[in-house]
RNA sequence: GGGCAGUUGGCGGAGUGGUCAAUCGCAACAGACUGUAAAUCUGUCGGGCUACGCCCUACGGAGGUUCAAAUCCUUCACUGCCCA
């Protein structure tokens, strides 16, 4: 049933950015193997953002890989903790959402994830349904077992520490929560980005607190999203959505700058080693455009959520706005039965820009257009006749039809 | 409980009575260019307008001083630091 150690870890650490420790790992695959029993891979999730993107999809991938070696996948919805916030990587802290939000988050969640994971092999938990059963001596007992110097000990806490900026007790929690989590579920492997290294070493600690055999932890890389800098995240607005449409995640793969087309291949397809090996060679010839290879990573990311067939339409739609510089497909209607209208009236009213000041630069800058001519003065007045193609930059469009 | 410092536009961060719709950096948007919605360069970046000028709203909340306040005073809220 279970495949050989050496082979299952060989898949286990693709991509793996640390394996702590790597011992422990070899050893319960070793001793699973032998007893036919499946390891227990927790992977905790934050229900407070629900809309998971392809930097989620990385450890959601590793999860994966797991299920497909046999072991079984347990998922927790922190709906609980979502009631904490997690402070994360981030320099401030969140704000807490009410447990019925993280329940109905928590869903959509899954329903996302399960583009990734085998439905039917999935456990999903929720940490609701032991957290909240403690009583406040419980939890101080828990607390009871951990000092403040070594939560310090975190990155972002020290740095908020230092940097005078808040810190609230209740989210020293936090860790705590989860390694509560990693108790109730006896826990043999925890997954989780390189940013949760802490809070899944908290985790073998209280285990060992509990009596329990400390859980293995194993972290990925963080991904960061299409501006090349910042981890991605849907408030920056640098993600790409799995359940955007075909066109928008082409367009958002087409913007990640060059550096991170090989990380992106390695993250978030399942192209093998060899592929791999092809596009990082091919990266290095200078006169090979990258655009070719982003081209490819963007089909083979939208085959995966979506399928072929949607990549090659998107693509072409792609070509067809920014390359020929012409309309898409399928643009939003704006109805009306006004004849004359300015061109600025007509810009805000059919939301194509936020304000009348706004319209009036987008003409000076010559980036408003009718019909594919150019309108150069902001005096100008439409008239509808039938219909009329209304673009505002080079990715705002909207038909006007007369009524 | 006491003392000190702080709260500025999406973010970071200047500005200590008029010349401030507020320097600058990031993000964002537009144009040019290109190998792509990368990079680079240029410009824009509160709202309204009868528009090279005018009006409105805005520098944590409320009130006050003043011809005039983001800037001074009072008070409330929040945050950090130090002492207890």
């Amino acid at each position: 049933m279970f495949r050989p150690v050496e082979e299952q870890l060989q898949l286990i650490k693709r991509g793996a950015v640390d394996i702590i420790p790597e011992e422990e790992l070899i050893r319960k695959l070793e001793r699973s193997r032998k007893e036919q029993k499946p390891l227990r891979i927790k992977l905790g999730c934050d229900p407070s953002r629900p809309d998971l993107h392809i930097g989620h999809a990385v450890v959601l991938r590793k999860l994966r890989q797991f299920q497909t070696l046999g072991h079984e996948a347990i998922l927790v919805i922190g709906d609980f903790t979502g009631m904490i916030g997690d402070p994360s990587g981030r320099n401030k802290t969140r704000p807490p959402l009410s447990l019925e939000e993280t329940r109905v988050n928590g869903q959509t969640y899954f329903e996302q994830a399960a583009k990734i994971l085998d439905r039917e092999k999935t456990s999903i938990v929720y940490n609701s349904d032991w957290l909240s059963a403690m009583s406040f001596g419980d939890v101080i007992r828990l607390a009871g077992k951990y000092t403040v110097a070594r939560m310090l000990e975190r990155d972002d806490f020290e740095k908020r520490y230092r940097a005078g900026e808040p810190i609230c007790v209740h989210e020293f929690l936090y860790p705590l929560a989860q390694a509560m989590d990693s108790v109730e579920l006896v826990s043999d492997v925890e997954l989780g980005g390189t940013d949760q290294k802490f809070n899944l070493l908290v985790g073998r600690d209280i285990q060992r607190e509990y009596g329990q055999e400390p859980q293995v932890i194993l972290t990925m890389p963080v991904l960061e999203g299409t501006d090349g800098v910042q981890k991605m995240s849907k408030s920056l607005n640098n993600y790409i959505g799995l359940s955007d449409a075909p066109k928008e995640m082409f367009g958002r793969i087409m913007s990640i700058p060059d550096n991170l087309i090989y990380k992106y291949y390695e993250l978030a397809t399942d192209i093998s080693f060899d592929e791999l090996e092809s596009v990082k060679a091919q990266l290095q010839n200078p006169s090979l455009n990258p655009s070719l290879l982003k081209r490819r990573l963007a089909r083979e990311i939208i085959a995966m959520y979506h399928s072929a067939d949607s990549a090659q339409i998107a693509e072409e739609e792609f070509d067809r706005i920014f390359k020929n510089k012409s309309v898409p497909d399928d643009i939003p209607e704006f109805r009306t039965r006004a004849v004359s209208w300015p061109v600025i009236k007509l810009l805000t009213e059919t939301r194509l820009t936020e304000s009348g000041n706004e319209a009036r630069r987008l003409i000076q800058q010559g980036a408003v257009s009718v019909n594919g001519e150019k309108i150069s003065d902001e005096k100008h007045t439409v008239t509808v006749d039938r219909e009329l193609i209304l673009k505002a930059g080079k990715r705002k469009f909207i038909r006007v039809i007369a009524e």
